[in-house]
DNA sequence: AAACAGGCCTAAA
DNA sequence: TTTAGGCCTGTT
């Protein structure tokens, strides 16, 4: 069908046939969102679906300088989109800061990694997620998040077949500690619960961690039961637009180790150090499974 | 079967 | 202040 025939079947959809590198796979299979898979919906190359900012939608492509985005209007990728995507960010300015610590295995990341967006998300999706995801893996986080969706989300319809929006805080708080447990979250229930809890008892909670300074955002978010420097970090480069997340968890700590025997100031990257933790991350994810 | 998964909490030195 | 253990569950 042509984009024409599904907007007269009412479903919206924009085209953009010029935008910045965008690798769909990289971006949405690099740990840090939870809720798109990979979909054969349409007739491209490669698409990804799934519900992020309280809509359903599928972004696609057959090349990574040009997007189709079902389930959105032209107005819809300019207002919410183009921000999600990161695509408004110019990334070359962050790869000549990245490239300027003149490091052989930093630059194989970004060329390799090259097509990654750090998404923008929710800032309490991001909050909930990175603590379930904790000492966790993605097949199970994706799963437990999938069931919290269904259980206490809203459904959306999207060419007959039902999707969920995350749920607010209040949903899950009325849920319960053993109602999250129930969904297979184990010691990570009380945490969520915890999170939860601090949100609806304090209303300007995620308001003062966005204008708080880096440290006292982190020291904020770590004020929640379960929410250590990993997980703080997570929250902030992904949910909080803050570039200078920098999440250590094991992989990167090793990766530090073997890359940067003489240590990383990651003080030195600015905004731009949580994208090279992002292409670190992937790099070494990658070169591990191709062994 | 034992170890591990993008950690964090708690108790004990 | 630092350092082991333990933790829900599912997968290998």
């Amino acid at each position: 069908m042509t984009i024409k025939e599904y907007k007269e079947k009412g479903l919206d959809v924009v085209y953009l046939c010029h935008i910045p590198t965008l690798s769909l796979e990289k971006s949405f299979d690099c740990g840090q969102c939870f809720r798109f898979d990979a979909v054969s919906l349409f007739n491209h190359k490669s698409q990804v679906g799934g519900v992020a900012l309280g809509k359903y939608v599928v972004f696609a492509q057959d090349n990574e300088n040009e997007l189709y985005i079902y389930g959105a209007t032209k107005e819809d990728y300019y207002n919410i989109w183009e921000k999600y995507l990161s695509l408004d960010v110019d990334y070359e300015k962050k790869h000549t800061c990245l490239l300027s610590l003149k490091n052989a295995h930093l630059e194989k990341a970004i060329s390799m990694g090259n097509g990654i967006r750090i998404l923008r998300q929710d800032s309490w999706e991001a909050l909930c997620s990175f603590i379930i995801s904790q000492n966790n893996n993605i097949p199970r986080i994706k799963k437990i998040i999938s069931s919290l969706c269904q259980k206490y989300g809203e459904k959306i319809e999207f060419l007959g077949s039902e999707h969920y929006t995350f749920p607010t805080y209040k949903a899950l708080y009325e849920a319960g500690v053993e109602g999250l447990f129930d969904l297979k979250t184990g010691f990570r229930a009380k945490y969520i619960f915890d999170a939860c809890k601090t949100l609806l008892e304090n209303e300007g909670f995620l308001e003062s961690v966005k204008n708080a300074d880096f440290t006292r955002a982190q020291e904020l978010l770590c004020k929640i039961n379960g929410v250590g420097p990993k997980v703080a970090g997570c929250v902030l480069l992904f949910g909080f637009d803050r570039g200078e997340g920098f999440p250590v968890d094991v992989h990167i700590k090793r990766t530090l180790e073997k890359y940067f025997p003489k240590g990383l100031d990651v003080s030195l990257l600015g905004d731009s150090a949580g994208l090279c933790q992002q292409y670190l991350f992937y790099y070494e994810r990658y070169l591990s499974e191709d062994a």
